[in-house]
DNA sequence: TTGCGTGCAAAGGTTTTGCATGGCA
DNA sequence: TGCCATGCAAAACCTTTGCACGCAA
């Protein structure tokens, strides 16, 4: 028995020695599935959905869904021991899609801010910043 | 012909005459289509998708995507002469679902900043501040 | 008369649920 | 032995697309 109260299995295993080894990499319940076929590992969607979203709510992978109609998008982040370590937060460009990290002084300022001024206590999680990567700007 | 440079429907003038008489107000496209059915002016959901999009790309409607297997938000937010009159964020409450508007002048800051030092070019029309509100920490 | 607008029905695609089976402790 | 985990199949659901008909200009 783990530390999620529940039982220990292969696939719970597999999937989590797959995503830590993969981290700040961005991916969906399709790829893991893909990935493990490949490896000759199979675990079934249903199972990875049910494990990720467990994960989501002990705070070891943060999930973003960028668009409907579009699979959801997943990314190990660690703090397993629960040692608050920095947040990240996530700019989604709307023209090429790619999903990129926001390391910056400024957005403690804000949660803060938010916070103090507007009662609202901000979650770096599931927070992410839309709009137009430098990339696609340059080629317009 | 109006400024869309097609047709003036029924619909369309329906349409854009309640959404107007709602500003600041969030609607999903079945919301909508209750209350045309209620007023005896039913308009099938395939056409309000249609218009809202186009209303989206002409900066008349935003919409967000709070989540999949929800329903998309929309609201008006006028600007109908492209008067780039001030784009307004929103914060989601993750715990009671409400979505709320966001008047800070630390926002311009932010998106100047990110503009500057990333390369990046938010939308504030998209971008929605996940969180927990003020009303659901004090019920805790 | 031309061609966009409309709306029903069906498709599309991700995520969830039901349920029988298998595996952990 | 007792439950939880697994995964297939089917459901659920919002949104988009196909298509025939209607209506604006």
């Amino acid at each position: 028995m783990n530390s999620r109260g529940k039982y220990k299995t292969k696939q719970y295993d597999e999937l989590l020695k797959y995503v830590r080894s993969i981290p700040g990499t961005h991916f969906t319940v399709g790829d893991i599935h893909n990935h493990m076929k490949e490896q000759g590992k199979s675990i079934g969607a249903t199972t990875l959905y049910r494990h990720l979203d467990r994960m989501v709510d002990e705070g070891l992978v943060s999930k973003f869904n960028i668009d409907p109609r579009t699979p959801a998008c997943y990314e190990y982040t660690g703090n397993e021991d629960n040692t608050g370590e920095e947040a990240c937060y996530h700019m989604k460009c709307e023209v090429c899609g790619k999903l990129i990290h926001l390391h910056c002084e400024m957005i403690p300022e804000l949660g803060e801010h938010l916070f103090q001024h507007h009662g609202f206590k901000i979650d770096p999680l599931r927070t992410v910043f839309y709009g137009i990567c430098e990339d696609c700007r340059e080629e317009e």
